[in-house]
Order: C-alpha cells, then sequence, then structure tokens
DNA sequence: TAAGCGTTCTAAATCGTTTAACCTTTTGTT
DNA sequence: AACAAAAGGTTAAACGATTTAGAACGCTTA
C-alpha cells in the first residue's frame, strides 16, 4: 500500500511522466481532452498531485514563508501587537495559497530553513543579532518591519516624528520627565541605563522612538538625563511592572513618563493608580502603539495608533510581490486622557 | 556564485559525498579525526550543510509539524486560549528543534502540506470537516487536542465532568437558566438553537460541556429548553455581545447564564454591569477556560481553570513521541465572586 | 514530393541528498 | 598463523518530481 507516484501514475495510463506532470503544472503543454483525461484517471486511482516534497527540491520553491519574529515564539506570540501583525501576514499569505511558519529570533541560525522557505518576513530585530547578517547575506527575498537590513525592503512608521509629536504634546516647560525604553542597551532586566552603550543604534525602532523624545525634550528646554531612562528587555508586563514601581518610588518623582509601548503604558498607569496618583494632574503618561485595550483603560491612554494588521498585510504583499521598495505607514497621534 | 552542494565538496576535499553526509549525520560511521577535519574544510570553503530540500526528499522528514488550528489564523491567533496553546506548542518544538507550520483549520485540504510535515498537532475540530477525514486517511501522525479523532491520540480534560461541577455550584432549584454554547450547530452568526440539528456531536468538546450542564439542570430539578440556549460560531468578543444582549434583554431574565468561554462570560459580564445588574444578586454567570483576564474582573469569575500553555507541551511531547496513547489533563474549579 | 510548421508527447538530465551494499584494511581471538 | 569481526570508506541506486531538447505526427503549401 505504497503511495502512488507520478511514474506509477503514468505507467498505468500509458503515457510520459512529463505528461502527467504537464496536466498538473502547465495547462498549455497538452490539448484541454487529455488533460482532463489524465486529472480524471488520477482521482480514480486515488493519486492527488504531484509530491511536494520533491516539487520543493525540483522547483526550489515551496510556497512556505518564514515569519522571523524578533523574539522566542514563546513570548511573542501573546504580545498584541505581534498577534494582531501575525494576523495581517497570515491573511495575505492564505489568500495567495502560501504557508506560514513562525521562526524565532533568538535562535542560532536560519540555515535549517532557508533551504527550503521562499523568503523571509522580519518582524523586529531578531534578539540574536547575527541572524541579521545571515539573513542579509543568504539570497531568499527578506522583508523588515520595525528595523531595517541593508539593501532590503523595510516597512516602518516614521517612529521618530511620531514620538516627537507625542511627547511634545505631553511636555511642559519644567517637567521633570522619565522615559520607559525597550530594549536599547543589552541587559537581561530592568534598569537604568546610565552610560551603557546603546545597542545597534542604526536598525532599531526603539532608538527612533528615543531620538523622537529627546528632540521634545530639547525643544521643551528639558535636559535628557540618561539615569531617568530605563530599559525593558522585553515587552512585557513584568518587565513593566519592576519598572514602573522603580519610577514611581523615586523622588522627586517625574511629571511626565514617556513610555515606548503601551503595555509598559498600561502596567505603569496601573500602578501609579494603586498608589494614588492622580493622572494627569500628578502625573502624565504617554504609550506607544495603539493596542485595543489601551482604549479601555480609565483615564484613557495618550498613545500612538499605528494598524498592525495592516503592516501585517503590507509586509507579507511586499515579500510576494519582489519588490524592492521600502514603505511608510501612517499612524495617529491619540491624546487621550493621561496627558 | 552557486551555492555548494555535497558533490563540489566531495570532490575538492577528494573523498566520496557519502562521507561528506556520514560526517553531518552519522558520525558513528567514520572516524573521529576524518569527521572534524571534513567539518572545519565545510566551514572554510563555506559549505553550511546538506540542503534542507534535499534532505526532506529523501530522508522522508522535515522536522515541521504543522499545528491545525480550528479556524481561520486570523482569528485563531487572537483568542488568549488558543494563544497559550500555541505558546506551548512552540517551546516543546523548539526544544526539540523542530519547526512550526501554522494551518488554517477552514482550509479545503491538506494535501499540499501532508507531503512534507512530520505531523499534525490540531486543536479543536476543524471548521471544515472533510479536513478531519482527511488527517484521519493520511499516514503521517496526528495528534487531537480538545476534540476526538478516530484511532488517534487526544488531549482533553474531562469537559463534561468540568462543566457538570461549575454548573452545579451555580444552580439553585427553581432558577431560570440559559446557555451561551459555541458551535453547537452550524450557523454563521449567533442564535438560539431551538430545533437545529446538532453539529458532529461526538468529537467536540462544546457537546460535552453541554452534557454537563443538560446533567447539573435535570439534576436540579430545571427543564432544558432550546430556546434559552444560544449558539456562537467562533469564540469572538463580537458575537459574544450580540449573544449578552439577547440573552440579556429577554423577559423574563433569566436567573444564571452557563457560558461555553470566559471570552463569551466576559463579555457577558461587562454587559450586565452596563445595564446595572447586579451580579451575582440578580443573576450568576459562569465561564470556562480560565483565561488570565477571567481573574482580573470585578466580581472576579467563576470559571474552570485549564492550563492551555500545559496543554500545548503535552500535544508536542505526545506527537513527538510517537506514542498512541490519550491523555487527560487536570482542570479546576474556581468559584469567583460571580455566582 | 519535400519542406515547413504547429502541436502533442517522450526521453533523459537534473535537483542535492541519503543509505544499502560492497570493498579494503585493521584489529582481536584462539 | 589463520580467520572472524570491526572499522573506515566508496559506489551507485534511490527519493519523486520538473523541464529542456527533440521526436513523431498530421497538415498545409510551394
Amino acid at each position: 500500500m505504497k503511495k502512488l507516484t507520478l511514474k506509477d501514475v503514468a505507467k498505468q495510463l500509458g503515457v510520459s511522466t512529463a505528461t502527467i506532470s504537464n496536466a498538473f503544472n502547465r495547462p498549455d503543454q497538452l490539448s484541454a481532452n487529455k488533460r482532463t483525461e489524465i486529472l480524471e484517471a488520477c482521482k480514480e486511482i486515488g493519486y492527488t498531485g504531484p509530491n511536494r516534497a520533491a516539487q520543493i527540491l525540483r522547483k526550489g520553491q515551496s510556497n512556505i514563508v518564514a515569519l522571523v519574529l524578533a523574539d522566542s515564539l514563546d513570548y511573542m506570540v501573546t504580545d498584541p501587537v505581534a498577534n494582531t501583525f501575525i494576523q495581517g501576514v497570515s491573511r495575505v499569505l492564505r489568500e495567495n495559497q502560501k504557508h506560514l511558519l513562525l521562526y524565532a529570533g533568538d535562535s542560532d541560525t536560519i540555515t535549517d530553513v532557508v533551504d527550503f522557505v521562499d523568503g523571509f518576513i522580519c518582524y523586529g530585530a531578531p534578539r540574536n543579532g547575527a541572524l541579521s547578517t545571515q539573513l542579509n547575506q543568504q539570497s531568499k527575498p527578506v522583508v523588515t518591519v520595525d528595523f531595517n537590513l541593508e539593501n532590503r525592503p523595510a516597512i516602518n512608521i516614521d517612529n521618530e516624528k511620531a514620538s516627537y509629536e507625542i511627547a511634545k504634546a505631553a511636555l511642559r516647560p519644567g517637567d521633570r520627565a522619565a522615559i520607559l525604553g525597550l530594549r536599547l542597551i543589552d541587559s537581561p532586566s530592568t534598569c537604568r541605563i546610565y552610560d551603557s552603550p546603546l545597542l545597534d543604534a542604526e536598525s532599531s525602532i526603539t532608538h527612533r522612538r528615543l531620538d523622537g523624545y529627546c528632540r521634545a525634550l530639547k525643544e521643551t528646554g528639558i535636559e535628557v538625563a540618561t539615569d531617568w531612562i530605563w530599559n525593558l528587555p522585553e515587552n512585557a508586563g513584568m518587565y513593566a511592572v519592576q519598572a514602573a514601581r522603580e519610577v514611581l518610588q523615586s523622588s522627586p518623582r517625574p511629571d511626565v513618563i514617556l513610555c515606548m509601548s503601551d503595555i509598559i503604558a498600561l502596567e505603569l498607569l496601573q500602578c501609579a493608580l494603586t498608589m494614588g496618583i492622580d493622572i494627569p494632574g500628578e502625573l502624565r503618561i504617554t504609550g506607544f502603539d495603539g493596542i485595543e485595550e489601551a482604549a479601555r483603560t480609565r483615564p484613557y491612554m495618550a498613545t500612538v495608533c499605528q494598524s498592525s494588521v495592516e503592516k501585517g498585510m503590507e509586509a507579507a504583499k511586499l515579500l510576494l510581490s519582489g519588490d524592492n521598495t521600502s514603505m511608510s505607514l501612517p499612524y495617529e497621534i491619540k491624546l487621550g486622557e493621561t496627558i
């Protein structure tokens, strides 16, 4: 009861393997009659079509696209932003009969998939920096999202500008301002950055955000102090809670806290409210991303809204199109009630 | 600048292709010296290892596992229960150097992946019932979760018992009770089930839950009326809101509403509170799943807690082990404050 | 008749590995 | 010393398709 092959079928039908193959893949290579005749015969004897594994080898194309997430899947799948992004990607892939392979950005290497996937969508700078190099050196198409890779098309929003704008809206002259940042430096836990060297400053969106914040601070006449900037290794609640406590317990307490993600901002808000701090009277807070929960808080969060679903869809479309042109998506500043 | 193949390398090193292959795959087939010598030479000339596509064809093994989600990925990725499940699966796969291919349960067929994946983890009954048949007819390993497939190992909790227990805790003799169900009948939108034929009653967990509820109802002396049972096509907020409104506006209003998921229950709670209904004074509510948000509501939700992460991990382990024994995971009844 | 042409199909090379079978040496046993 | 077994390596046949070059055929045209 072995599985049927093209050869078996060809023998049974008294034609060559090429003809069967053509019947499935290149209708223009044989008469319509013969084609339907063959396809029906195949259905009858139970041949469901060319073996995909063989096809992948021969054609050098698998219809599988790898989605490289910045961190371990463990975490990324839970992040609402990443989540909706995946949604967008999967929708477009599905429409184009492509398959989605989830790949962790903290992996050691991509050699175990590069030979068979058709391309990569890279969401955020991979935690393992070596992956970026590997991705760039191989020849399959790559689309990057929320970070940049030399000579590869990228999908972004203007993070610097957006951050500048939301910060500008939140800041008043004379404010004490803190920043809760994300992946700015290489550290396994939440901490202030002080003089730590900044991480791959060029490619990361969070550095663009920092730039935007700093520009707004300077323009408002506020000095940027690195001991007022925290760094979180990941965009997860547990790191945010810790940062929130630290920053809220520092004295004097800041008047404004700029958060590089909504997850961080929400946790901070929760914490502040628990401590009985009046928002925005005693403390103003801004987030980033525009996740659904941010619209449901009371007072509701000032943040930068971007559509992750759309980002995902555009990324997938871009990859499939083979185009090489980067693109900047729109965003929207939501002033909310926290500033 | 073509990619190097085993053959090229063999020629350059003056050995046979088999030896190179063995150096990578079967260390026991050649001397340790020769092996390291070969591996180093490979690194030097830039050969990163056997081409995976060829390997897949030849070995009949790809290290790719397909995770078949009940619905379209679009939605499933957002559901917190499915979400943590994926997390569990990915964790174990990762540890075993396997890859995760996400597959939608509303697809037409699995023929486009069955040839190259190593196995399937099937999370919930696929929306397209034909997939179940196809999955069962092919020979690759399958592990089912939250539903059953003939002769295939399954991972479940005892849904009937759990539902019975939570319902028993919520019900009082003389209650008017409604049920907000999930995928009980074939309908694209939220509606009461009346006399509609129940869907694949054998394999679905929601039918087990219905059984449990009904047993509890009967034991409490309450009649089961099908016009008091709603059906949601998917476990999503938008369907839940609609059901919630309908059931809360019906008069007389029920005293208890049993919900087949926390998502539904949370939406219902929200709705009831907005309408000024006292919980649990005027209305008792139960959920199912034990998602994080259910512990954060005020009053906090009565529900059945099950660990989705663990479910995912066990499913992956089971698939990789090749074992054929089903398994029942523990659950915990949380009485909460809504009953 | 032979050449020319379009159509339909076939033969054979190829994709890049793995692995069963086989051949030499080397080592161990009596 | 004789022989068996193990070690280290090679050859060549799969794995199951795709695709190029060209054969065979029927038909028109000069």
